[in-house]
DNA sequence: TACAAGAAACAGATCAAACGGTTTGTTTGT
DNA sequence: ACAAACAAACCGTTTGATCTGTTTCTTGTA
């Protein structure tokens, strides 16, 4: 019988493809069943590769989830950034950050790294380690990602600090829409929303700029 | 040896006694490991009860784990609902919402209501069953929230569909801010954003308010 | 009112399955 | 020849559930 045709790889090409393998399948059991049902050996069996394999690239499950959290995080916060790159006029901006948003925290991705976030901020509580890596992570991924878009919008002309502050509540607005998809998907009215609040953007911006400078608000006892 | 004051409690009583602790330790549990780290056996030794009682109220760890989020959902809607009434003007009543939805999602509940909607929100793509429940569960206590909160706003003047619309913003804005706390807290500027957010409302309701009729925004293209 | 009989509330031991990690052995590239 | 890449069997532990037995309350009956 022939063999299979196997191309004759070298080690560092064979090692990688593996890896590779091994972390798509983590990544897309942890997409399917959450951090709660992660199974090394249902991504074994996912990427077809032995346990033996796959424990000889990757020491521990901890080790896995978290090279798999980073490998999606690179590519996801990598292509955000070139996008934050190729816009002129605040509106134009605005839009692009929403698309870019609810891009990425309305995918799976967003979903697969909150889990992990609270998973790492329960285990941290207690004396677990590895817990703080997965914070660190997130954010070694995704502050610079807001950073482009601040550089955005205020070579678009936004004030610093305002950009700052509009850039805070955009996020924490599509953050929040993404979680209440979780309850009740109604991708028509997420669009009116984000609609509005880009109305709202623009009054404030035409409002606040004719007095010249912008003073934070002083903050107000919340809780 | 005396035996500890046992003051012959009804059967009833006992039962809902008993209930009472497991859950509590449940929710103690659920907040410290998260769904993940969800053990039994750890239920059961903080509620200082036998396996056997355990598994005598609760038919195994869904049950326990559902029964519990509906125990912490009920007493905190519940509160929710309650300061909703007592507002007039829209900027107290601004606060008050602002206040109280801060006060939900920045605590544990919250993060672990998140946690157990992704996990059911993955077990439902593949068949499992009881995932719905979850989400089920968080809809029909949140869902009354709002809308309690959305009566107040229309009360104190502001037109239905722009109360709607401003609610979901708020409240989207906090449960971004809550899931932007997981990476990195820092209650200073978290106040300082919202009380933007109260202002650009403040600026929204004199401006639309004088254009006597609402329109929504048209949904605008966005993924 | 007394009191047996039954049911519900609890306790503790036990079990089978599942899981992560390790070990031992084979193949493939250097 | 040697080491890295892979495969497969194996092991100790953990986990949810069950099973058996004891205590506590309730209820029917005399």
């Amino acid at each position: 019988m022939l063999r299979a045709a196997t191309p004759r790889r070298t080690q560092a090409q064979r090692s990688q493809q593996m890896r590779q393998r091994i972390l798509d399948a983590a990544v897309q059991v942890l997409s399917d069943k959450g951090y709660a049902g992660f199974r090394m050996a249902d991504v074994a069996a996912v990427a077809g590769v032995s346990r033996g394999a796959q424990s000889h690239h990757f020491e521990s499950k901890d080790a896995l989830v978290l090279a798999a959290l980073e490998h999606v995080f690179r590519t996801a916060s990598q292509r955000a950034r070139e996008r934050a790159h190729r816009v002129r006029t605040v509106d134009s901006t605005m839009r692009a950050l929403l698309e870019d948003s609810v891009d990425f925290y309305f995918s799976d991705l967003f979903l697969i790294a909150v889990d992990l976030a609270i998973v790492g901020d329960r285990a941290s509580a207690n004396g677990q380690p590895n817990a703080d890596q997965i914070r660190e992570l997130s954010r070694a991924h995704r502050l610079p990602v807001e950073a482009a878009w601040l550089a955005a919008l205020i070579d678009a002309g936004v004030p610093a600090q305002m950009a700052d502050d509009l850039l805070w509540l955009t996020i924490s607005i599509v953050r929040g829409l993404a979680i209440r998809k979780l309850l009740a998907d109604d991708p028509a009215r997420f669009r009116q929303v984000l609609a509005l609040w880009r109305s709202m953007v623009r009054d404030f911006l035409r409002t606040e700029n004719n007095s010249k400078e912008y003073i934070r608000r002083a903050p107000v006892s919340i809780a």
